[in-house]
DNA sequence: ATTATTTCTTGATTCATGTCAAGATATTGG
DNA sequence: CCAATATCTTGACATGAATCAAGAAATAAT
């Protein structure tokens, strides 16, 4: 079960089975079924996920209660609301399981702690966030540049197994836009392939 | 000329004067006025600015030649396209100086270097990182679930001065809208008041 | 298997914002 | 100081997408 986590850090940093015992001492391992809550807003982000197993949303709900989707973690990525877990904040995020879930937990200690006990680790997270904010950038210039229609084939070409595991209108949601536009933008795109 | 840097790095790490040494002999110093750019589209960006006086802008142009701001830099703030800088690839941004300005430029191989012989320099990049993601993260659910309206009263409110240093249309384009709309959301906004 | 729930589609309508065009203001450069 | 350029405003109009509503299809629960 930490297999998966420990591949995951080793496509970054040399990992040791002394680096390896380290971790199992300080990560919990948590299973969620599909459509329980890691975190709900007004709550503080206590932990960091890495998904083994599963896949996990993260979204906000606007004023109209209409829910926007930040984020899809399918298995190998982490999860978490960053701002609240670094500054102990208030989170105003939902991370709900869209299937059943295997994660690894890191506290907000045990992620201290293992950033100066494993110095790959924050090598690790160094490369993390750098890639993080390179990717979100990316997605920042998407929604600025190309119209749905672009946006969802560029989606469905980098995950092609999307449509399979995670209901339309979030994805919608993931693209800014509502269920009713996506269907509409599905429509046309199945036309132009006859 | 590099206190500004050496004030910004103070506020995250501490720098001794044989740090501050090394940074002297690695990174160079560059004036840019108003409109000259310092990367172009189609050109690999080759170092990373601080800026100590002045302010630039980065942006992208698309298909209908329509330009879409990414960022706006004042002096204190860093900009570079971090995805070519890193991957040495191509970039589609452009990045101009706004005011006439003063930059201080690291280049790849010295931004490399730094990071091993000023172990700090590494740190403070981490967290520039961490908080970069995360405030980008913060703009993006802006967009999501704001209107246009309520996102320019926020810049105006972070950023009070931002009007008497930018062009109208270009807080527009931050804002992911047009001249002309924020023309009329303005005007709305003035009639609020009286 | 049958019912209940969720998800998706489709049509009709409304609304916010973009586009085009033209004039007014302001700023900059010679 | 005047001309040239850049910026901002306003009106008329077009358009893409949101909203509302209702039914079809698919999936999950009993």
């Amino acid at each position: 079960m930490l297999d998966n986590f420990f591949n995951k850090l080793s496509k970054t940093i040399t990992l040791t089975e002394a680096d390896k015992a380290i971790f199992r001492q300080h990560v919990s391992v948590k299973r969620l079924r599909k459509h329980q809550y890691l975190l709900q807003e007004g709550e503080v982000c206590k932990s960091v996920a890495f998904v083994c197993k599963g896949m996990l949303r993260s979204y906000l709900v606007d004023k109209k209660n209409n829910e926007h989707i930040i984020q899809f973690a399918p298995e190998g990525w982490f999860i978490s609301d960053l701002n609240s877990f670094i500054m102990e904040d208030i989170s105003n995020l939902n991370i709900e399981a869209v299937e059943d879930s295997e994660l690894i937990l890191i506290s907000k200690t045990a992620h201290v702690y293992l950033e100066t006990a494993v110095p790959g680790f924050y090598k690790f997270n160094y490369m993390q966030y750098r890639g993080a904010y390179m990717s979100l950038q990316k997605r920042l210039t998407d929604i600025f540049m190309l119209s749905i229609e672009e946006r969802y084939t560029k989606l469905l070409s980098i995950y092609p197994d999307i449509t399979q595991r995670v209901p339309q209108h979030m994805i919608a949601s993931y693209l800014g836009s509502t269920p009713e536009t996506l269907s509409r933008v599905r429509k046309k795109i199945f036309v132009k392939k006859d």
